[in-house]
DNA sequence: TTTTAAATGATAGTATTACTATTACAAATA
DNA sequence: TATTTGTAATAGTAATACTATCATTTAAAA
C-alpha cells in the first residue's frame, strides 16, 4: 500500500503554472527549496530573487515556472492537499466500520507528517510547517474568487469532500459535514500555531499533537452522536 | 446599557503605535479612511502613500502615528477585539443561567456586526469585514513571538478568556474551554469567508449569519454535554 | 552528426513600495 | 511672546516585483 503512492504522480492544476516544475530539475529545485526558504524567513519576506541565490539560478529563470510567488504558494498548498488526500484514501481504504474510518482520518489530518520518501525534492514536514503558518495568505485575498473559479484550491476542496463523505457514514442525518470538516482542517492548523505562538489560547501544547488529535476526535464524535 | 459602552475609551496598548491616533482629528481620519481602504483594495494592495492621498494628507504624516502597515492593522484588530469584548460583557452581564449566557455570548460572537455610533469614525461592520479577510495576516508572521510578548494581541486572549471562563461555568470538566474557544471564533471568521467565496466546503449561506450562529451553537453544547 | 529548438543564465531596466530625513510653517499652549 | 506640537511638502534610498533582451548551454530531431 505505501509502495503504491509513492507512484502515484500529484498533478496540479497547470493554470496554477508557467511551466511544469516537475518536468526539470531547475523546477524541481524551485519547488524543493522554496518549501525550505519560505519556512525560514517566512512568505512575506521571501523572494524569487533569495531563491534564485540559494539555488544559483536567476530571478528570470523562476519566473519562467510561476508568474509569481502567490502563485508559488498556491502550488505548494496544491500538491500538500493532494498528497494528504492519497493519505488519506490509504489509510481509510480498508476500514469497514464507519467509527473507525473517521477515527483514522481525523488522525491523518490532526497528526505530525513523516517524511514520504517517494518525493525526493519535497519535505513534506517542512511543507506542512508552511501549510501551519501560511495556507491562510494563498486564499485570503482579493483574487479568491477567479482563482476558485479556475481551480487553484480544487486539492484542498476534494479533500475536504473525501472526509464529508465519511462523516456522512459516521450519521447521515449531520446537517454541517463540509462546515465542521472545514472547521476541524483550519482548527488543526490554527491550534498547532496557537500551541506554538499563542498559548494563552489553547491547552494544546506544541511538542505533543495528541493533544490536537484528542480534541478534535473528541469534537467530532459528540458532535455526530 | 447600550449607553454605558459609548463612554468606555477603547484603551489600544501603547506600544502598537507611535502617536495615538485617538487624540488629533488627522489620527481619527487615519484608522476611519484605513478601515474602509483596507476593506476595498485588500491589505496586500494597501499603501499609506494611498491611505494620503485619500484623506488629503501625506505619507510621512500616517507614519508619524504608526511605524508600518502592519501595526495599523494590529491596532484595528486590537480595537475590534475590545470592542467586541465589551459588547460581549453587557450582553452577557446580567444572565443568571449558564447555558442562557453561554447562548448569547455565541450569539455575539457569531452574528453580524451592527453599527455602533459611540464612535462616530469607525464603521464596525467593515472593521468586521477586516477581520474576517485580513486578521490571520496579523500574526502569521514572523515577529510574533515577540509581538505577542509584548501584548499586542492581548485583546484577542482576554476576550478569549472571558468565553472560556463561560464555557466552564456549563461544564466545569471539560478540558479545552481556550481550545473550543479559540476554534469557534476562528472558525466564525473563516467559515463566513468561505461562505463567500468558497461555497463549496460549507453549508453556511453567505446572506444568513444564522447559520453559524446555529452550527456554533449546536457544536458547543453537544461537545460540552 | 548536424541542425534546431528549448531551457537556462546573465544583464539591464522600470515602476512601485516601504520607508527615512529635512525643512517649513501654522496652530495651540504656556 | 516663546515654545511646543502637529502637519505638509519635498527629496531621497534600498528593496521589491517584475519585464525584456540576448547569449549560451543542453537536449531532441533530422
Amino acid at each position: 500500500m505505501k509502495d503504491l503512492i509513492g507512484n502515484i504522480q500529484i498533478r496540479i492544476n497547470d493554470k496554477i503554472y508557467l511551466k511544469d516544475p516537475e518536468t526539470s530539475d531547475l523546477g524541481k529545485k524551485i519547488i524543493g527549496h522554496s518549501i525550505l526558504l519560505i519556512d525560514e524567513i517566512g512568505f512575506e519576506a521571501f523572494t524569487f530573487k533569495k531563491l534564485a541565490t540559494e539555488i544559483s539560478s536567476t530571478e528570470a529563470s523562476i519566473y519562467r515556472y510561476f508568474e509569481n510567488k502567490h502563485k508559488l504558494l498556491v502550488y505548494l498548498l496544491a500538491w500538500y492537499w493532494t498528497w494528504l488526500e492519497y493519505k488519506l484514501f490509504f489509510a481509510t481504504n480498508g476500514i469497514q466500520d464507519a467509527d473507525d474510518k473517521l477515527k483514522i482520518a481525523i488522525k491523518t489530518l490532526t497528526q505530525p507528517k513523516e517524511l514520504d520518501h517517494s518525493y525526493e525534492h519535497i519535505n513534506e514536514i517542512v511543507l506542512h510547517k508552511i501549510v501551519v503558518s501560511e495556507s491562510s495568505k494563498a486564499y485570503l485575498t482579493k483574487v479568491v474568487d477567479e482563482e476558485c473559479k479556475e481551480g487553484y484550491f480544487s486539492n484542498y476542496e476534494r479533500l475536504c469532500k473525501r472526509v464529508s463523505k465519511i462523516i456522512l457514514e459516521v450519521n447521515p442525518d449531520y446537517q454541517y459535514p463540509n462546515t465542521l470538516v472545514s472547521t476541524i482542517v483550519e482548527s488543526s492548523n490554527h491550534q498547532q500555531f496557537f500551541a506554538e505562538h499563542l498559548p494563552s489560547i489553547t491547552e494544546m501544547s506544541s511538542e505533543n499533537n495528541k493533544d490536537i488529535t484528542a480534541f478534535t476526535t473528541d469534537l467530532v464524535f459528540k458532535v455526530l452522536k
